[in-house]
DNA sequence: TTCAATTCTTACTGTTTAGTAAGCAATTAA
DNA sequence: TTAATTGCTTACTAAACAGTAAGAATTGAA
């Protein structure tokens, strides 16, 4: 069952307005969290096979990947592939859309890379 | 009194790993949450008060700005200035440091304005 | 007949983030 | 003496996010 979110709580209700306001809020909301930014990471280098896709996120567990995919295809980011084969076989992609994040995705990084050895984050 | 961490749970591990290999999960993890790209966005445009910042943001409690402004603070992002009157003047600011996130800002915002009409969050 | 393979589900629990509301400190103005 | 101003702090609660572990579905191979 998908997760409930309480929508008229205050806590969503300022995400709302948020998100009306700055598009700053709405991209780190689609690229936030634990896990996205690795997805879209290893989904910019192709198309990529789910175990496989596993495998190069270490640690992730198999509820948290599925999540994660799911709501990036929800929002048109990422397509899925599924053949009839049995075991199954399904592969992801990113979209065209999906495309469009690469290049912030990869300023991210970059800066990012750079902060490693300055800043000492809590955890 | 500072809100705590627990260092050893999985969550925290995880995270840790994740910044050690990560460039875009620690650009996501400083970005990230419900009010820093505001605070940021804000700041980009200068020196303000505290109070003014407060205003500008709309429905930020003081709790949180002031939680997450502490918290860029610490990373060296933002610096602080208290001035001795009463009532008191505090004006923060984008450190040198700070304001190498400003293009990645901005390219966040601008992407993330292309994808207003496009997607609906939940919530 | 049982097992293995692969991609998920589900139920449950723990951890972190966010919101609410009240109060404090130090002066100055009324 | 009382109230107002400003920038916080604290204690508490609610909501969201993340981790664990077990299991389901399908079919071919042992």
């Amino acid at each position: 069952m998908l997760e409930m979110r309480k929508e008229n709580s205050s806590n969503a209700l300022n995400a709302k307005e948020l998100y009306e306001t700055c598009g700053m809020a709405i991209a780190v909301r689609i690229l936030g969290g634990r896990w996205k930014p690795g997805i879209i990471w290893h989904l910019g280098n192709g198309r990529i096979r789910y175990g496989h896709l596993k495998s190069l996120i270490p640690n992730i567990s198999e509820r948290m990947l599925v999540q994660q995919l799911k709501e990036l295809e929800k929002y048109g980011f990422v397509e899925r592939f599924a053949f009839p084969e049995v075991p199954p076989r399904v592969e992801y992609a990113l979209t065209e859309e999906g495309k469009t994040l690469l290049p912030i995705v990869r300023s991210l990084a970059a800066w990012g890379d750079t902060q490693r050895d300055k800043i000492k984050l809590p955890v």
